[in-house]
DNA sequence: GTCTATAATATGATAGAC
DNA sequence: GTCTATCATATTATAGAC
């Protein structure tokens, strides 16, 4: 068998960054084609079932990224939550770049996206909620708590991107990270 | 002149319709035509630009939307401050349906549309963080306390928005509002 | 596994009748 | 002001050479 001239991850990552930035109706195949350095065609032998087989799988991707980059982090006993916490937000900033970066879960959350995505939107965002409130009941939070504080996580994350991507400036995000860490009694990152 | 088949602003309410549902990319002017009764032509005839007309001119009709249910309810010195944020929430969660429709300027905040609209989509996002601003100073925060909370409130009005989107539960949403209010009680003199 | 070439369809946009 | 018909282009997808 032939190597493969862009490795799987490569390839995830080009992919991923134009459906996040152009969504799944402003992704063109030529678009994805391009930021990943394969040709067309040369995508539809890796992704025989087109556009839709891309993006599911940039969403399987991004579904390891939040194990491996947040519930693995927040899960972990063996660090004081605090430090937990604050590595697991210095990762989301790195993975947002400060708030330049569009998350892909809003990105293919429109109308097609919903469509086709509906379940691995739905199982991402939970994912996510689960490692937080984990994380607060672990800090002493009660259950009722720990659940409220997690959804405030990533409504914050995802309200401080779509504000800082509609003001054209970062402040918005970075002042939404900080309000978790607040959130949590905590100072610094 | 013969008279239009369908009014402007029955035509802008379908037109939004679809954008924000859709995004600028997803929504074609076949879509946009039927949701509005008119045909792709007739379309043209009122909007010679084309879809990048369109969008502008349902963003000019959002600006305005936001200034009669959000700006001059909130700068309504008649009222008692906590009974203007109550009318002003109440407007927010029937724009959104309870938080089942997507918001405009997330729908085109993509790159396509930062692209466009980058002036009116900052004009709106700032013209309604404003108006908190203005509520807050009104009920005794500070300039940077009522600064704080105004950009708290729109952060959990889009965060909740997206996460209730990608769940496909308003429950997110409606917990974000409920939040703001919590907000703005926690004043003491 | 990747490429060039191309088919089939959808889309943005226009012409001209009524 | 609205419509049907049409054009030019872009898009998804496939065929076949290397």
């Amino acid at each position: 068998m032939r190597p493969p001239k862009v490795e799987d991850q490569q390839l995830l990552e080009g992919l991923m960054g134009v459906l996040r930035s152009k969504g799944y109706d402003g992704a063109s195949l030529n678009d994805l084609a391009s930021s990943s350095g394969l040709k067309k065609a040369s995508l539809y032998h890796r992704f025989p079932g087109g556009k839709k087989e891309i993006a599911g799988a940039v969403l399987q991707y991004v579904s390891e990224w939040i194990d491996s980059h947040i519930k693995q982090i927040l899960f972990n006993k063996d660090l004081p939550p605090a430090e937990r916490l604050g590595k697991a937000i210095q990762n989301i900033d790195a993975l947002y770049d400060r708030g330049n970066e569009i998350c892909i879960i809003r990105a293919l959350s429109m109308d097609t996206g919903i469509t086709l995505f509906a379940e691995q939107l739905k199982q991402g965002t939970t994912q996510w909620i689960e490692s937080f409130k984990s994380l607060g009941l672990d800090m002493g939070f009660t259950e009722a708590e720990a659940q409220k504080k997690a959804l405030q996580v990533i409504i914050n994350v995802q309200g401080g991107l779509v504000v800082s991507k509609a003001m054209g400036d970062n402040a918005p995000f970075e002042h939404a990270l900080k309000g978790i860490l607040e959130m949590y009694q905590l100072k610094e990152v």
